[in-house]
DNA sequence: AAATAAATTTAGACAAGACTAAAAATATTG
DNA sequence: CAATATTTTTAGTCTTGTCTAAATTTATTT
């Protein structure tokens, strides 16, 4: 079908697409990919004439329907492919990354359904990251801490780590409750405290807090 | 280490020098590779400047010691995830020939043992070939039928099927035993029989004896 | 708003692997 | 053994995916 240059930029897409809703840029899509922005250009191009991705001149790229769900299928491969090498043949977590990528290419929808089954049907890879089933949808949202996100990047409040009243009426007097989105506009190195939006005011939180925040993402 | 191509390059040569000892030809070659004679020459220089074969114009190419060696470990990885997919996933064994062409190409040493070791060190795919070990060597002779041979090919006597007394009579007669190396010269399409070459002497057997008779490749 | 800077695209080139058509070498046959 | 047939190689082209260098567009400053 595609081929495996094709599928790792439809991947590298649908991951930047996180961080940059209004479209990723060349030159965001060149560091993911290592390779350089001219090359980025000649491929979406290529891309976009298959309608994987929607792309005008300048203005960044977006996956197609169909780009987006090629990328997850893509994305289920990988995290499958990860489990298994940990699951059954002992690998550390750490070491799977590489193989995965190769072998989220293999083309076979019997085989990515067989080893799902075989697997037991995993909701989650051994990083913690969520497979979607064969549909490409994800039944577990991808729940991570606040701090965790980087900047540009947003999620919606699912829930906290420390449930003491102080952080709850911390969190009541700021406004910030479950259901709400927020994304994070800056990101401070030096102490980990960031500026993020939510219901468009402004708010900087210290890391203390962003540590104690979980957020789903997706 | 070496692409795709090449490794199936490698492996077409290896199943080829079965038949063709004294060098493949470059037309065997483009008919197993589904190509034509001129990328296959292409395709040798430069399997030749890598020193994966010995080559000279016009007079086929065998594999050297380090192309054996990895066509070996292509082959190990072919049988290995076939052997995978049958037992593990439930696939049918007239199922997994393509999707193993494309695994046997995934790259790690790592993720070949811990199959292995995984499977429980099969010694044979699920078509009755032989696995070889991670040094290369085959354990088990690819054991099967004389009748399985094609013309050109040649084994080594290893059993009967048929252990009536007038068979083992027949065969006595004929100056047919145990360790005695055949090789087919010719084979009839219309009756099976065929014309064979058993310590310099030319002999026609039936399609009944041949089909009786058990010999060992490799 | 003009000038500079940054991001992006275009143009032209290259390597891998394949193809067609023509040339050269080897085999076969009368 | 010369003539024909077959096999193999060469020469030139194509596609995919990449690159560098130059040109163009967009963004940021003064």
């Amino acid at each position: 079908m595609f081929s495996f240059s094709e599928e790792n930029y439809l991947k590298a897409i649908f991951h930047l697409e996180k961080k940059y809703q209004a479209g990723v840029s060349t030159n965001a899509l060149a560091e993911e990919m290592e390779t350089k922005a001219s090359s980025v250009t000649d491929m979406i191009k290529k891309l976009s004439e298959k309608e994987l991705v929607v792309y005008k001149k300048y203005q960044g790229v977006k996956l197609s329907e169909l780009g987006k769900k090629t990328a997850i299928q893509v994305v289920r491969k990988h995290r499958l492919w990860e489990y298994f090498l940990v699951e059954k043949l002992d690998f550390n977590w750490d070491e799977v990354h590489d193989i995965a990528e190769q072998l989220e290419h293999i083309k076979s929808e019997k085989l990515t359904r067989e080893l799902d089954k075989f697997l037991g049907f995993p909701k989650r890879d051994p990083h913690g990251d969520p497979i979607p089933d064969a549909e490409g949808n994800f039944s577990v949202a991808n729940k991570m801490l606040l701090a965790e996100l980087d900047k540009d990047e947003k999620g919606i409040c699912v829930g906290v780590k420390d449930s003491s009243s102080e952080f709850l009426r911390f969190l009541d007097k700021n406004n910030i409750s479950l259901g709400k989105e927020i994304k994070v506009l800056e990101k401070e190195a030096f102490d980990g405290s960031m500026l993020i939006v939510i219901e468009e005011r402004e708010l900087r939180i210290s890391q203390l807090i962003s540590n104690n925040l979980y957020i789903k993402t997706q």
